[in-house]
DNA sequence: TATGAATGAGGCTTCATTCAT
DNA sequence: AATGAATGAAGCCTCATTCAT
């Protein structure tokens, strides 16, 4: 390969770097003025100016203004499937809880995103133009949802949980993790009872012992 | 009393019936618009012509859009706290679960609607001009808590559920149940694992039991 | 004449007094408004509040709103008229200054009611539905000035006054008028300068003397 | 500085221009609807129409309606300021009479301008969001004022001019003014006596000497 | 006769997206 | 490739006037 050459690729490598750079910061920009003013608040025109560029260089980067903010949940969604794949693993190793601590903690570690997360899921459920990412982001969930269903398997197998399909068990950790998170962010609810911390590992105490074998009735 | 009078009052009254059953209307078919289309996609014009009324006539009732959408939350929160008060009643007169099942099936019955309703709110949540209205209805939630309060108090006292502050249970509650009601809204899951209502009992079943005494660990 | 018709009569015309009066009420209560408010944001709603009477009633006494704005000028310009008239006078009874006198103190003693009605005219200049009333209004001021021109034709054979067209002397004091009406309201220099009344003796004085034979140059 | 460098410089300073034209030209087609349709009835569309610009445009280079509004009357201030401090200087080269010709000449030129000017600024006097825009007219009244100050002080002093506060004289030839703006709008009057040339050079003859001592009684 | 609920034209403003430079 | 000025559809709200009761 010639000096040139050589030159040549190394060049357009570091464009493209910045490129992916900037890319990248425009999410980055994006998440922080949806976390500081909310989703209603923020226009494309001040992620851009957030960002340092133009209105119209988001647009090389990213079809429609959706399109940054459905890679914001992607994004999420890949994390915290991260975090649970970790768990799943700690509970093959021996610790039964871990999967759900670390599913709990995944999205409680920052509820504020975690709920902007869903709020942005729940305005692009049905934009036609996000048919494609939206096909990832299930594609991302029915991953962790496959190893989970072997993981519940094995405890249910083991009579450590309620014989009852999988899905049911983690869908009710989701579930409450869910609304743990709505918790977070109920003005009502924190002006009235102030710190919520004790109140989350209590939540979280029910998510790692719920659907455990003997605890529910009728069954 | 003339029969002149009589009829008039009559007729006033009548008047005021139709008046007040407007406004209803107009509730009404918000509240269809809004589940059918999604919070973004319902305009005033929209209500208006749903309501088969004029745009202005909208705002003889409503002074503004968003008056009519909080009154949509009130309403809801209202019929929720009534169900929840029988509840409570069935638990004083026994049924140590009634309460539970109560909240969930209250808010399970139709989970479209209190998904509504938890958008509505964190979209009005800082809107200025519904000062009142937000204070009457944080007023409805606290007059709920402290019955609920008083209720886990008493069963904490006989031993039924953990000795924390009363509120972690019922939070704890709410949070299931608003995560449960997302879970059905949830596309991915439902195409995954199609029918909830399993599901759905499966949850409400946890929450009954959770938080009974002796279920918990390192409390 | 029977007694009957006598009750009839009398009753008509207390019917056709109530009628009046309260013609008058919303005449009375308009222009509160409107000095409170500004003419901007006097609705007819509101006056039909503030008068005590459905909105519909208004429209029984006025064909539109605009009327009930005519009317308030058309009132203050008797009003001044009949003021002018006793200024003349005293003019012609002997007080050359008299006159003016009369005009501008009839303008400043509520130079708000008079900018009020400067604002109106201005606002219904071309209203295509008020061509009759705009016309009486002319009939009120087409009247003054004629009295007005025989009295200042006198002063000027008199040598009192300087010999150009009489309308060039109250006209002259027409303007200085408005003009000091303006400066009332003017907000800049009531902070810079506060209280006027001193100024507006001044600029009186000025009134009385301007034209005045023997003060101004190149004639 | 290479020739692309210059190019590219180039270029942005002809996009600069002529955005800064296009800021002028709504103002100009606003300032000509204005005068041709009424402040009532010009819209935020016909200035975008006029101007032959889309309506989101006129938001690029204003806030709000009331800033076009607010501008017209500070570049007309300016332009009067202007003129007034070319006449303070030829007063103070000799001329006394020279200040009050300037500043009618400069009122009366355009008659339609100044009463436009007026109006619009009573109808913004207070609006919340002009504060800003507020001050600045303030501020080149008040520097205006202050030399009108020094140069009426010099006349008192060499008893060109009666000897009262010097606000006193520049209020009065101010409010003269004013009126006769208004007197070239009052419909009845030009009708009445049609062209009001020889009258206005009257009035400016009384403004010229009005205040001047010897003239005025009883002070 | 008095009422006031109903109307809807019309005003201002926002913002995602395009495209000429 | 980057820019940001331009666009215009779409939304909310006001208020003079009408008309059924």
């Amino acid at each position: 390969m010639s000096v040139f050459s050589t030159d040549s690729t190394g060049k357009i490598r570091e464009k493209k770097k910045r490129f992916l750079d900037r890319e990248q910061r425009i999410i980055d920009k994006a998440l922080e003025l949806l976390l500081r003013d909310g989703v209603d608040r923020v226009t494309v025109a001040a992620i851009a100016e957030a960002a340092d560029i133009g209105k119209g260089t988001v647009y090389k980067h990213f079809q429609s203004k959706s399109e940054i903010l459905i890679r914001i949940i992607l994004d999420y969604q890949s994390q915290i499937a991260a975090n649970l794949q970790k768990g799943i693993e700690a509970t093959e190793e021996g610790d039964p809880g871990a999967t759900v601590k670390a599913y709990f903690n995944s999205r409680l570690s920052n509820p504020a995103l975690d709920r902007l997360a869903s709020q942005l899921e729940l305005r692009l459920d049905d934009d036609a133009n996000l048919v494609d990412q939206m096909q990832q982001l299930r594609e991302v969930r029915r991953a962790a949802t496959e190893n989970l269903n072997q993981m519940v398997a094995k405890l249910i197998e083991r009579g450590v949980l309620e014989d009852v399909p999988p899905h049911y068990h983690y869908l009710a950790c989701w579930a409450l993790s869910q609304g743990a998170v709505d918790l977070c962010f109920d003005k009502g609810f924190r002006e009235q009872f102030g710190d919520m911390d004790e109140l989350l590992k209590f939540i979280i105490n029910i998510g790692a012992t719920m659907g455990n074998k003997g605890q529910l009735r009728d069954l």
